[in-house]
Order: structure tokens, then C-alpha cells, then sequence
DNA sequence: TGTGAGTCAATACG
DNA sequence: CGTATTGACTCACA
């Protein structure tokens, strides 16, 4: 809501964090950007033609199919080689690895924030762009052409590791916003989890979704982690199991009626390209260990997720959830493909499989808590 | 202060 | 190389 003025500095839509928009040939970031000013009122056009402000656009656009955009789009890219990167940064002003966990798994229309739904606007319009792959080709040569040059200039320049450590340059003098000052770049390393770090944790979360800042301590000295490693891999999980449950709806909505997608995916892999339809691609693996699926659901009540296409979005209570109740069920992790057991813990799928029940349930009761101290159920969010 | 939503950016993977 | 994954961070909000 207030993504009106607020975040206007880097973030947001006056985005100009975008590295290629200041210091490469033209790129600017998302479509319109003329206004080279920092972020002001003037606020950057998404279309050529309409004369309004991305979050105007947005906030009048209509429902999108995101799951039939993304499809949509990926078939683009990859019929013109085009990558994510490019993509990303020059039309949605995102990086490739956002890009591609969107398109891998976009969140459903009507569970975008204001600003989620802003990178799928944008798909939407590129993809009426008729010259959207020429427009794409060209920027592509351009780099390509500066990147020469710039390797040419080193490379005869003697430095042939160029002063400035690997990766584009255009990403080091970029800021993102924080601790890009510190001094020579520290390059952030990645703290990596271990497979039976993961498992602990995973355990942990099948107990106890939202644990107390106790057992939080207690985890973190456990696994030898980090408090906040651990906090932020609670959040996160959650984040990411929340999404797989959103995609099984999509997929629950969409083929629903019909052949209750079971088990059995196969299924081409090459897309047909109806609407709708359930995705079956299954291996896009979730976060490891978490694969959820729809247990059975749809015929019940389920009130169909009227996502793609129609409106009917009049539902009193908001629900969304009777796929709440699905359970995940133990997954492989893409280690170990053929039969489980990527870890030696993972023996008994029943226990898995009712902790996770456990979880889910304790998920419910959490929510509910939340939503016990409100009294009008229409504010209850699950 | 804690949480969800969005992302970034390092790096694992192919 | 390009893509997928994922720990960490920023924001808005309650």
C-alpha cells in the first residue's frame, strides 16, 4: 500500500539499483524509466502508452494468470536464448536468481502483495511487446559488445586479472544499499548448512514451526549455528513450504475436477498449452526434504481457488485453505535419486509422515491463536 | 519484537 | 556459460 513514495531511494519500482540502467550502454531497468531523476513524484511508466505510474498500472491490472504468464514467458526465452539474466535485469529490474525462482514457481494472483505482483505486470507487457525479443536480442549484443571491449582493454592492458575481482563489473560498483561500504569488498560468504544440519532443523520445524527464542538458543548452540542462522532458516522455510502449498492449489484448482492428479506424473515435459492445467513437471524439487502434495482435498468443499481466470473472488472469508490440511509428505532431496535415503535417517516414512502431520496441525493452531484474538472472523487470516 | 513478502547474491549444479 | 537453490537482508506491519 504504501509502496507509493516510501521505498523510493533503491528499492522499489523508482528502482535504479539496477546496475545495467546507470552504468551500461542504455539498459535501463524495467520498461519506462525515463525520468532519470531519483526517485520523485514522477514516478516511472510501465507501458509506452498509458500515462500512468507502475503502481497505478498495477493496481488497476486486472487478475493474471501467473502460472499460464510464466509459462509464457519461459517458452519465450528459451525459443530465442534468451537468459534469465538478461531478462531479469533489463525488463523486470530483478536478478536471475529471482527470476528464476519466479518463474519456477509463481506465487497465485490473488497472494501477491502490491509489490509482488509488480514482476508479473511487467511480464504481461512484455510479452505484448511485439518486439520484445529484437529489443531483448540487441540489448544481449550490446553487452556482449561491451564485454569485449572491456576484456580487449585488459587484457592488453597487462592486467589480465582486472583490478577488480571476478564477476561483471557493473555488479561491484552497484550498491546494494548496505554493507556494500564496508571496506574491499568482503565478499559475504555463504554460510552452507549441512545435510544433517538441514535434518535437525527440519525435525525441529516438524515440532515446532515457530519456535520460542529458546529453542531457537538451544538449536543454534545444538548445530554450533548461529542464533539468527537459525531464525533466518525458520523463516525461510516456512516462507518457501507457504509457497509449496500455494502451487498445490493452483495445480489442485486447475486439473481438478478431472483426472485427480495423483501420483503418477509423467507426463511430457514439454508443456502443452491450454490454460490452466496442472503443472506436472513435479521434480522442481521444493527446498529439499519438503514436498508437498495435495492429499486428496479437491472433490471436498474445496472452494477451488478461483485463481486463473474468472473473478469470483467473492468469498466472505478468505479462506484458501482447506489445502492446509495436506500434508507434506517425505520427499528425496535431488541427491539421492532413485530410492530415498539420501540420509540415513530417513527409514521410517510413517513417523516422517505423522510429524509433519504434527506440524501442519501445529502450523493450524498457531494460525488460529492469531486469529483467536480477533473478532470479526472475516479478519481472520490463515 | 516477530513475521510474511520480496529479493539479493553467493554458490551449487549441469 | 545459464539456471536452481538458499541463507541473509530490507520493509511494512501489528
Amino acid at each position: 500500500s504504501p509502496l507509493s513514495s516510501a521505498e523510493e531511494s533503491s528499492y522499489g519500482l523508482g528502482g535504479d539499483r539496477d546496475p545495467l540502467a546507470s552504468q551500461a550502454p542504455s539498459l535501463d531497468p524495467p520498461y519506462g524509466e525515463p525520468s532519470g531523476g531519483e526517485s520523485q513524484p514522477g514516478t516511472p511508466l510501465l507501458g509506452p502508452i498509458t500515462g500512468l505510474s507502475i503502481q497505478e498500472t498495477i493496481a488497476m491490472s486486472p487478475e493474471l494468470d501467473t502460472y499460464v504468464l510464466t509459462k509464457k514467458v519461459k517458452e519465450v526465452l528459451t525459443d530465442n536464448n534468451l537468459g534469465q539474466r538478461l531478462f531479469g535485469e533489463s525488463i523486470l529490474g530483478l536478478t536471475q536468481g529471482s527470476v528464476s525462482d519466479l518463474l519456477a514457481r509463481p506465487k497465485p494472483w490473488q497472494k501477491l502483495s502490491l509489490k509482488g505482483r509488480e514482476p508479473f505486470v511487467r511480464m504481461q507487457f512484455w510479452l505484448q511487446d511485439p518486439q520484445k525479443v529484437e529489443k531483448l536480442m540487441d540489448m544481449k549484443r550490446l553487452e556482449k559488445k561491451a564485454y569485449l571491449k572491456r576484456r580487449h582493454s585488459s587484457l592488453s592492458d597487462s592486467r589480465s586479472v582486472d583490478g577488480g575481482l571476478a564477476g561483471p563489473d557493473y555488479l561491484q560498483s552497484a550498491s546494494p544499499q548496505h554493507q556494500r561500504r564496508t571496506q574491499l569488498y568482503q565478499k559475504k560468504v555463504r554460510v552452507v548448512l549441512g545435510p544433517e544440519e538441514k535434518e535437525a532443523l527440519k525435525r525441529a520445524y516438524q515440532e515446532k514451526p515457530y519456535p520460542s527464542p529458546k529453542t531457537i538458543e538451544e538449536l543454534a548452540s545444538q548445530l554450533n549455528l548461529k542464533t539468527s542462522t537459525v531464525i533466518n532458516w525458520f523463516h525461510n522455510y516456512r516462507s518457501r513450504i507457504r509457497r509449496e502449498l500455494f502451487i498445490e492449489e493452483i495445480q489442485a484448482a486447475g486439473s481438478a475436477a478431472a483426472a485427480k492428479a495423483g501420483e503418477g506424473d509423467s507426463c511430457d515435459g514439454t508443456e502443452s498449452d491450454s490454460t490452466v492445467e496442472g503443472h506436472h513437471g513435479r521434480h522442481r524439487g521444493a527446498p529439499d526434504n519438503m514436498e508437498v502434495r495435495v492429499e486428496a482435498g479437491v472433490s471436498g468443499g474445496s472452494p477451488a481457488q478461483r485463481n486463473c481466470t474468472t473473478s469470483g473472488s467473492v468469498g466472505p472469508v478468505s479462506s484458501s485453505n482447506c489445502n492446509l490440511f495436506s500434508l507434506p509428505e517425505a520427499g528425496l532431496s535431488r541427491s539421492a535419486p532413485s530410492s530415498h535415503t539420501s540420509t540415513p535417517a530417513r527409514n521410517h516414512r510413517d513417523n516422517t509422515l505423522r510429524r509433519k502431520k504434527a506440524a501442519n496441525l501445529d502450523n493450524i493452531i498457531h494460525r488460529l491463536e492469531k486469529a483467536a484474538g480477533k473478532e470479526d472472523p472475516s479478519e481472520w487470516e490463515f
